[in-house]
DNA sequence: TTGGAAAGTCAACAACACTGACATAAAATC
DNA sequence: GATTTTATGTCAGTGTTGTTGACTTTCCAA
C-alpha cells in the first residue's frame, strides 16, 4: 500500500476523494481530446479517420504483423478493421502480403506512401506530447504513466507491456 | 536514440525521446479504453451510448447549465447534442426548464432517474481511477493530472480550470 | 477424407459525429 | 417600433466506425 503508512489516512487520502476522482476524470476527457486533435487535422485533408491512424500507427509499430494481431491490439471486430484495411490497401498506403507458412494469414506493411502519412500523424501527435514533458518534467511524466497503466484492463495491460519491451 | 538529446541535457532528458514519447502514447490509447470501458457496459444496458453519459455528468457536475454551456464544454455541434438530449428528456432523466431572466435559454437538471444513472455510471469509472490512484499514490497522481493538463488545447484547459475551482 | 476451427471478406445496420438550411421566440440594438 | 442578433430546436443528408450475420478459403486433426 502506497499510503499505508499513516494510522488512519487522513490527509494523505485527499487524493482519492470523489471530488478529486472527478477532476482525473475530466482531465482524462478534455486531454484525449488534445491527445487526437493534431493528427484529426491532418486526416480530415486524406479522408481518413482515427481507426486509419491507429492502424497506421500499429502496423508501422510491428511491421509485418497479422490481421489478427492487429485485431486484438486494436480492440474491434475484424470487420471493422478490414473496411479500414481495405482502404489503406486501395489507396496503397499499406500492403498485404499472404503469409507464407499458413496461408491464411495476411501480413501487413506499409508502403514508402503509407509511412509517410505514418510519419506526418505521429509527428503531429509526439509534438503536444513533446511540449506536455517538456512543461512538467521527468518525476511528473514518471507519474503519468504509471496512473495509465494502473488504468487499463489487465488484457490491455499485458499488450501494452509486451510492444513497450519489443521496442527496446 | 531518435533525438540528439545527449547533446545538451543527456541523462535528464531521456524522458524526451521518440521512443519514450510513442509510448506515452499508445499508453493514453489503452488508458482511455480502460477509462471507457465500465461506463460502457452500463450504458448498453440502457441503449445509450458515450454521448448521453457526457451530457449526464456535465448537468449532474452543473445543474441548471443551459444547452449553449453544454455545447461549449462538449465540443459537438448543437445538432449533435440535441439528438442526444431529446432522447434523454424523452426517457424522464433530464428536465429542461426555460429561463426566468432569459425565456430563450433553457436550464437543464437531472431527474430522480437521471441522477441514478449518473452515480451508477460515475460509481464504475471512479471505481477503476480509485484503484489506479491508490496503486500508484499521490505523487504519481499528482503528475498525472499535470501532464494531462499540459497536454489539452489552451481552451479546454481553461474550461477545465474554471470547472475545477468552481466544485471547491 | 471429412469435419471443425481459424483467418479473412462482404453486406447490412446502428450510433454519433458532421454540414446546411430553416423556424421560432426573445433579447438587444438602432 | 423595426431590425438584428442570440438561443434553441428541427429536418435532411452524409461520413466514420462500431456492430452482427453469413460466407469462403485454408489448415489441422480425428
Amino acid at each position: 500500500m502506497a499510503e499505508g503508512s499513516s494510522a488512519t489516512g487522513g490527509e494523505n487520502l485527499l487524493f482519492l476523494t470523489d471530488d478529486q476522482l472527478r477532476k482525473g476524470i475530466e482531465a482524462m476527457f478534455f486531454a484525449y481530446r488534445g491527445f487526437t486533435a493534431d493528427p484529426d487535422r491532418i486526416l480530415d485533408n486524406h479522408d481518413y479517420g482515427r481507426a486509419h491512424h491507429r492502424a497506421v500507427h500499429f502496423i508501422h509499430r510491428s511491421p509485418g504483423t497479422t490481421v489478427n494481431n492487429l485485431l486484438a491490439i486494436l480492440g474491434v471486430t475484424k470487420q471493422s478493421l478490414n473496411r479500414v484495411l481495405r482502404s489503406l490497401i486501395g489507396d496503397g498506403l499499406v500492403e498485404s502480403r499472404v503469409g507464407r507458412v499458413d496461408k491464411r494469414e495476411r501480413h501487413l506493411f506499409l508502403t514508402a506512401k503509407g509511412s509517410d502519412l505514418e510519419r506526418a500523424l505521429s509527428e503531429a501527435q509526439r509534438g503536444r506530447m513533446r511540449a506536455a514533458y517538456r512543461a512538467t518534467g521527468p518525476v511528473a511524466v514518471a507519474g503519468f504513466r504509471q496512473v495509465l497503466e494502473a488504468m487499463m484492463d489487465p488484457e490491455m495491460r499485458r499488450q501494452f507491456q509486451s510492444l513497450k519491451d519489443a521496442g527496446l
